[in-house]
DNA sequence: GGGAGCTTGTGATATGTTTCACGTGGCTAG
DNA sequence: CTAGCCACGTGAAACATATCACAAGCTCCC
C-alpha cells in the first residue's frame, strides 16, 4: 500500500528492468549488497534518474539516502517480470536457429525453460536434443494444451510462420516470441514479440551509410546533426 | 532538391523502413506494380500515416492520388538502408549460436555477408561452415583490416564479450550487432545494436503476468486499463 | 539531539514520436 | 475541359517518454 505505482510503465522500462535483473544477479553472487540507482545505471548504460523512474512505475525499494538492497531489489525486479514462475516454453522448429536456442543457457538462468520442442520434417522428429525430444507438429495442441504452456518460440522458415502461429494460438498459447523475418497477425489477446536480425543488421547498415554519406544524399539539405543517435548506443566512460 | 528531408529520422522509423523494404521484395517477386500507403501500412503492422511519415524523413517517393510504384520504392528504401553495399561481416563466436548465423541465409538474401569467422576454441579452428573458415582470434585484427571489414557479429559467451569487442573495434570494426546477455561499453563513433533473447522473453512474460494478476499485486491501484499495450503487437483483421 | 551530507521518489518540464486532418497534385470519365 | 475522386505529403495537435531539479527521508557523527 502507498506507493506511487501511477499509470503503465512504457514497454522500453520493461525491457531496462531486464537489465537491471540481470545486473543485480552478477551484483548477489559478487556478494554485492546494496546500490545505488547512480551505479546500476552506469552498468547498464541508463541513468540514475531513469532507473528511479523506472522503478517508480511499480513501488518504492529503496531507502532515502542510502540507495536499494541488491536482494531485495532483485527480488522485486524478478517478481515484476514473472521471472520464476518457471514458465515452461515450447519451441516449434528445430533446424540450425531452433537447435541453438535449445542449446541457449540463458533460458534456464533465468527460470525459461524449453521443454516441448517440434517440427514437420520427419526426419527430426525423433530427435533428443538437451533431452527434449522433437515431437511431429500434428502433437502440438494436444501436448501444449496438456502441459499448460503458454509461451512458444517460432523458429521455422519465413514462409511457415503465420500457420505454425495460428496453430499455437489455437492451442492456447498466449505469448509468441517470432524468429522468422515476417510480420505475423495475431489475435489481441495474444502477445508477440519478435527477434529479427535483418532488421538489426540493416539498422546499423543505415547508421553506417549515414556517417560516411554525410547523412544523406536523398537531399542536399544542410546536415543538422552529426548525431551518434543510436538506440542502444552507450558510450565507453 | 525540393523535398522535405527534415530533419533526423527516429530509430524506429528505420526499423520500420526495414519491414517495408521486406514487404516491398516480395510484392516486387508477385510482380505487384504499385501499392498505397494503406496497403503497405496493413502488410507491415503499421498504420498509413506512419508510411507516409517515415518515407518523409527522406524524400517524396509516391505520386498524389495513385500510391507509389513499387520497384521505385524498394530502390529508394534500399539505398536509405544501405543494402546493396554489399557489406561483408565477420563473426565470433562459432557455437550453437554463430553457427546458425552461418546459416541463417536472411544475411545473403539482404546483400550482407559473413565472409569471416573467429573463434577462440582451438577445437573449432579450421572448421569450415558454409564455405568460411574458422581462424583463431589472434588473426581478427589482420583480417579485418586487410578485408575492411565494418560490421560484426558477437556471439560469444557474456564473459568474453567486452574483451571481443574491445578487439573488433582496435582492428577497425564499426558495427556491432551483440548477442551476448551484457551490456557493452563502446567509443560514440562505434554504434551498437544487440539481440538479447532474455529481454524479449521476460518482456512476454511481464505481460503475461500482468494479464494474469490484475495488472500489479505490487501495489492496489485501481487498474486504469486493461491494455494491450505490446511493442510490436498487431491485432488481426 | 541536531545538523551535514547523501540518495531516493516525484512534480514539473523538455524532448521526441505518433496521429490527425487537410491542402496539393494527379488520374479518370464523360 | 471540367468535375469528382483519390492518396500523398505535411503542419499542427496529441500523446508518450525522458530529463531535470528539488523536497523528503535516512544515516552518521559530533
Amino acid at each position: 500500500m502507498s506507493g506511487t505505482p501511477r499509470g503503465k510503465a512504457p514497454q522500453m522500462a520493461i525491457r531496462r528492468l531486464s537489465m537491471y535483473y540481470r545486473t543485480l544477479a552478477a551484483l548477489q553472487e559478487q556478494g554485492v549488497e546494496s546500490i545505488s540507482s547512480e551505479h546500476l545505471s552506469t552498468l547498464t548504460g541508463s541513468t540514475a534518474a531513469q532507473v528511479r523512474r523506472d522503478l517508480a512505475y511499480f513501488g518504492s525499494f529503496g531507502r532515502r539516502g542510502v540507495g536499494y538492497e541488491v536482494q531485495s531489489l532483485l527480488a522485486h525486479v524478478q517478481q515484476i517480470l514473472g521471472i520464476g514462475e518457471g514458465w515452461p516454453m515450447a519451441l516449434v522448429g528445430v533446424g540450425n536457429l531452433g537447435s541453438a536456442l535449445l542449446a541457449y543457457d540463458g533460458f534456464p538462468r533465468q527460470g525459461f525453460r524449453i521443454v516441448e520442442a517440434f517440427d514437420s520434417d520427419p526426419r527430426r522428429v525423433g530427435a533428443v536434443i538437451r533431452d527434449v525430444i522433437v515431437k511431429p507438429m500434428d502433437q502440438v495442441k494436444d501436448t501444449i494444451q496438456e502441459r499448460q504452456i503458454f509461451m512458444a518460440l517460432v523458429a521455422v522458415p519465413a514462409r511457415a510462420a503465420q500457420a505454425v502461429t495460428e496453430q499455437l494460438i489455437e492451442a492456447g498459447v498466449r505469448c509468441l516470441l517470432n524468429f522468422a523475418p515476417v510480420t505475423l497477425r495475431v489475435p489481441s489477446h495474444v502477445y508477440l514479440a519478435s527477434v529479427d536480425l535483418s532488421i538489426e543488421v540493416e539498422y546499423l547498415s543505415y547508421l553506417l551509410r549515414e556517417s560516411v554519406t554525410g547523412s544523406a544524399d536523398f537531399a542536399n539539405d544542410a546536415a543538422p546533426n552529426g548525431s551518434p543517435s543510436g538506440v542502444q548506443t552507450v558510450a565507453s566512460g
